[in-house]
This record gives structure tokens, sequence and C-alpha cells, in this order.
DNA sequence: AACGCGTGGAA
DNA sequence: TTTCCAAGCGT
């Protein structure tokens, strides 16, 4: 006999029944029965952006540690916070935590809004992270959308229309299945079967808790969803580092403008970084000193979000002389501790690279 | 409304 | 090796 079709939606208590079954143990989450601190909340759902769970977990515990309460965030001195962030990438979310820790501990008297309207306010947290603090924090019914989310709806209901177009529509059938309990619930365990099972590539549908009613696997499209529009190539660019030791052991660093890339973190000197390669004699010319610089051999490469850069690196070893005609904002800092200097995945990697050379 | 903004892991 | 991409936000 032939089942009737039926005209199933996805039910979220099932979902919510297969997050009580499936829930990780995640250091931001808090235990059963306990509420979650709003102060860490926020703090995971700010280093969660574009960020992975993995990446996330040392710097959040680190972070909990130095800074237990947004007043110790907010007390602290901003490079502080830079450096604890450096390796994690998108710094301008560090600089907006500090801020935001300023805000809340001043502003707020230490507590942080319960809406997301007046959690929207504040800065470095967008309309994802207003409504996952709303949720998960303080119980709210918030339709809480990230990539996880807009995946698993565009393949439940077979949204074949691209990304970001899409956008909308997603957020508004997110917003149908929000339960009115346990939204904080539903919202992570959402995410959590984006992250376990409706994976972006080979979904694992067999386990999937709404496998008998996503329109996107009876078509046998789950896998292809959501579409997305084409992205243009990375370009390639070139710069040379200037590695420069002074006689006490000590090598010579920046800081980067507070604002646009590696904003406010701490660099190795350079030059420009163009689509051309630089000459040994173009970059003599651009050196923060006319000196008998040694290029060392190899590069190092690294992807930014959207261009690749090559790195070659030219070293000498200062005289007190030409230490002392370097600018004065350098930070001088000793080889032995360059490991702790906070320096972004870039310039760890030209640090690397100098260091193997020279020793 | 696009685009700029990091990084490391997976396939 | 290359490509994709992860719990987005600010401008």
């Amino acid at each position: 006999m032939k089942k009737s079709r039926k005209l199933a939606s996805p039910d979220p208590q099932a979902l919510l029944a297969w997050y009580d079954r499936h829930r990780r143990r995640l250091p931001w989450r808090a235990l059963p029965g306990r509420t979650s601190d709003p102060y860490a909340v926020w703090l995971s759902e700010i280093m969660l952006q574009q960020t992975t769970v993995t990446a996330v977990k040392p710097y959040y515990e680190n972070f909990l540690t130095r800074w237990p309460t947004v007043e110790d965030l907010a007390k602290a001195p901003v490079a502080d916070v830079m450096t604890a962030w450096a390796g994690l990438g998108y710094y301008a979310r560090a600089r907006n935590l500090h801020k935001c820790a300023g805000v809340v501990a001043s502003g707020h008297a230490g507590m942080f809004p319960d809406t997301e309207e007046h959690l929207r306010k504040l800065p470095g947290i967008g309309p994802y992270t207003a409504a996952a603090v709303a949720a998960i924090a303080f119980d709210k019914k918030a339709v809480v959308v990230d990539g996880n989310v807009e995946r698993v709806m565009a393949r439940l209901f077979a949204i074949t229309a691209p990304l970001p177009g899409s956008k909308e529509t997603l957020r508004a059938l997110a917003a149908t299945l929000t339960p009115e309990q346990r939204a904080g619930d539903y919202a992570q365990g959402v995410m959590d079967l984006g992250a376990t099972v409706c994976t972006p590539k080979s979904p694992a549908c067999v386990i999937c808790p709404w496998a008998d009613v996503c329109e996107g696997r009876k078509l046998g499209i789950a896998e292809t969803l959501p579409r997305k529009a084409k992205k243009v190539e990375t370009p390639l660019r070139h710069g040379v580092a200037f590695w420069m030791v002074r006689a006490d052991g000590c090598v010579a660093l920046r800081r980067r403008p507070p604002k646009g890339l590696l904003g406010g973190m701490t660099e190795v000197p350079g030059t420009d970084w163009r689509a051309e390669k630089w000459t040994d004699v173009e970059a003599a010319e651009a050196a923060p000193l006319r000196a008998k610089w040694r290029a060392l051999p190899g590069v190092i490469n690294h992807t930014f979000t959207h261009f690749r850069l090559e790195v070659a690196v030219h070293t000498i070893d200062l005289t007190a002389a030409q230490a002392r005609k370097l600018e004065p904002e350098i930070i001088w800092t000793p080889l032995a501790r360059i490991g702790r200097a906070g320096l972004p995945s870039v310039m760890a990697k030209v640090a690397r690279h100098a260091l193997a050379a020279i020793t």
C-alpha cells in the first residue's frame, strides 16, 4: 500500500530532542540546569564569527581566565587584548570587543542588555550575535541566522535561489521554525546540526532528525545547496619584510595603523604589498635603512580573504648607530620572546622563516 | 549593497 | 596544490 503524501513540515521539537541527545560539551555551554553568563556567551559568539570551534576553544579559555568579567576586560589595555587575540584573525573583532566591554562596563553597569534591539547597538554585535545572545543568554525568542541555519533551511525547503540574494527568504523560513520555548537551545541545536550533520559537503542525512521532511533530500539536491554566487579568484601580491636584529638580540617590530588589514597588530617592518615582485635594489631603496641587506633564500606564502601574499625576508645585524636611527615607534623585541609578541599569523611566518635561516 | 577583513583544516 | 569555507560585522 502506498503512503499518502503528507505535507509534513519540520518539527522544531524533533530538533530539540536531537540536540538533547547530541549536545556537545563546549566550554561556553552552560551545564544543564544552569544559566549562561551573558559575558561568556557574548565572548564566545564574537570569537565564533567566521571561525571554527576548534580554533576558538583555547582563545576562549584564555580570555575567560585572564578577564573573568566584562569589567576586567574593559580595564585591560587594548594592546593586551590585541596580543591575546593574535592568530585568531579578523582583528576588528578584538578592537570592537574591547570597545563593547567598555560600553557595557561603564554605560550599562556591567550588565549586558537582554534584547536584540539593545544588543544590536553595541560595537561588534550585528544581527546574528544580537539574536544569539538574546536567545542563549536570556532565553528570548530570537531568530538566529548564521551560515549553518542558512544551509539547513536551504536544504529543508529546497531553496535553489543563490546566496546572498536568498538571505531574506531563508531568514523568514528560519523564523517559522523558531519555537516559543527554548529558543536558545533550538538555535544552538540547528547550528550544531549544520556543523556536524548537515555539513557543506557529504551531509550525513541518514542520521538527520529532519531527514524525512527534507525537500532537498527528496529531490536529491541537498548537497548542492545552498547555491552561491561565483567567487572571483584571489590575486597574488608581493612584499619584502626587513628583519633587523640589534646587537643585544632584539628584533625591530612596529604597530600597524589602527584600521584596515591587520589593524592595530604588531608587524615586522616591510614594503608595500604590490602586484609586482620587488628586486633587491627596489627593496633596499624602500627599506627603513641604507644598509647591506642580505636576502634570505625562499619566501613565505600566506592567503588573506581577498589576496595571496608572497613575502621575501631581507635581514641585517644592526649597529648601535643604525638602531638609533630607526623610527622611535619601533618595538624592540627579544628574539627569545618573539613567540609571545602577539604577531598575526602572517608575521609569525615571517619570523619563523627569518629565525630558521639565521640560526 | 558590495566589499574588506584572517586563519587553519578538510577534501 | 587548490579550493572551499566557519556560530558576521562595519562601512
